[in-house]
DNA sequence: GTCTATATCACGATAGAC
DNA sequence: GTCTATCGTGATATAGAC
């Protein structure tokens, strides 16, 4: 008897995934039909659904399947909270987060998963597992950088580091609403943004 | 023979907006039924058709519809160009624009539009004209403050107000995505990053 | 093939205009 | 008081997705 390829089988979800993907980015979810993403994959629809139950899945996919090789995100944000300087490490990890924003479908995906985490709670908990780790490294190195004199103490870490990660998002919505907005030229004056945010005021100035 | 009257006509047109808004903003557009529009305004479908030519028309009106009486945001922002004190006049718009994000419908409807608008190009249209005014009230009052040396003269006027108009943006995205944030809570942070980043150092510390 | 959603249609009731 | 456009209903043709 024949057995599945696991490897083959992994190439061929990616196909189709990444066949997905770009019609998810250019018309959503709900206006992407499954014959769309079967004609983009070359596959019909009897072995589309051969390897994902219905659409969702493959969407589901998108965010899931990304990055298996290499050096993973986890592993760079666990090394992160794990530096010896955090302010060094925390525009490192702004850096990391930031990086795909530049990237062509990306930003149109996050937003459409945003939407769509809303009313899937299963796709909510997909997102919630990423951004929650991303979130919790921000705040540890926040609380680090803090306490050697770093940032400002003043900060609350908990509620700044919910600011950098709506800062690092706003390089997302930007690059996917405003077209001539390129999030690789922005990088620096993000980081001028966290810079002055975050840093202690190194000598207090003249009233007003 | 009978006549129309102008405004039971838009007082209708304005129940139907506001019963469908919940549904848009609780399932978003494509997910919303016209059957269920109609159910919630309490009409047949027949009948709400004679006040909207199909359901898109209604998701646009949700968006045209506000304000038409009382101090318009138009004036509002136009009162702010040309204000005597432009920084103040700045802290004023950002409340103007940021305060929405409060009420409890419409972050998610603002999510939604934004993604709705990558492919509707008439709701594009209708969006950029109120997005086009308030980064320009923006940038010109930044251009003001920089003059009078309010603001870091080395800032790019359309670069920092493009920033500022996302950090707004973020406090709708923030509310939509994360139940936990309260953005009228998180206003005054908002307010001390303007502050930071825009404000001319007015003492420049030691190096690091 | 089955199912679901949109938008139209035919028709009834009503409320001014004259 | 009659007439006619407006307001409103519910059923269904039509299209399209899974």
């Amino acid at each position: 008897m024949r057995t599945v390829d696991p490897a083959r089988h992994r190439a061929r979800r990616r196909h189709i995934v990444n066949a997905a993907a770009e019609l998810f980015a250019a018309k959503g979810f709900e206006r992407t039909t499954t014959a769309e993403i079967c004609k983009a994959a070359g596959m019909s629809a009897g072995n589309l659904f051969h390897y994902f139950p219905n659409k969702r899945a493959i969407f589901h996919a998108v965010f899931e399947d990304d990055e298996p090789e290499g050096a993973t995100k986890a592993e760079r944000l666990a090394a992160a909270r794990a530096a010896a300087d955090p302010w060094a490490a925390l525009l490192d990890t702004v850096d990391l987060l930031a990086a795909p924003a530049a990237e062509p479908l990306v930003p149109a995906l996050v937003m459409e998963a945003m939407v769509q985490a809303y009313r899937d709670p299963e796709l909510e908990a997909l997102l919630s597992r990423d951004n929650d780790e991303e979130r919790a490294t921000v705040t540890t190195l926040l609380r680090n950088a803090a306490a050697t004199g770093r940032i400002d103490p003043g900060l609350d870490p908990d509620a700044a580091a919910a600011w950098v990660m709506a800062l690092i998002a706003a390089l997302y919505t930007s690059a996917a609403t405003d077209p001539s907005f390129r999030p690789a030229e922005q990088l620096p004056t993000l980081r001028l943004i966290l810079h002055r945010f975050l840093r202690p005021d190194t000598a207090p100035g003249p009233a007003r």
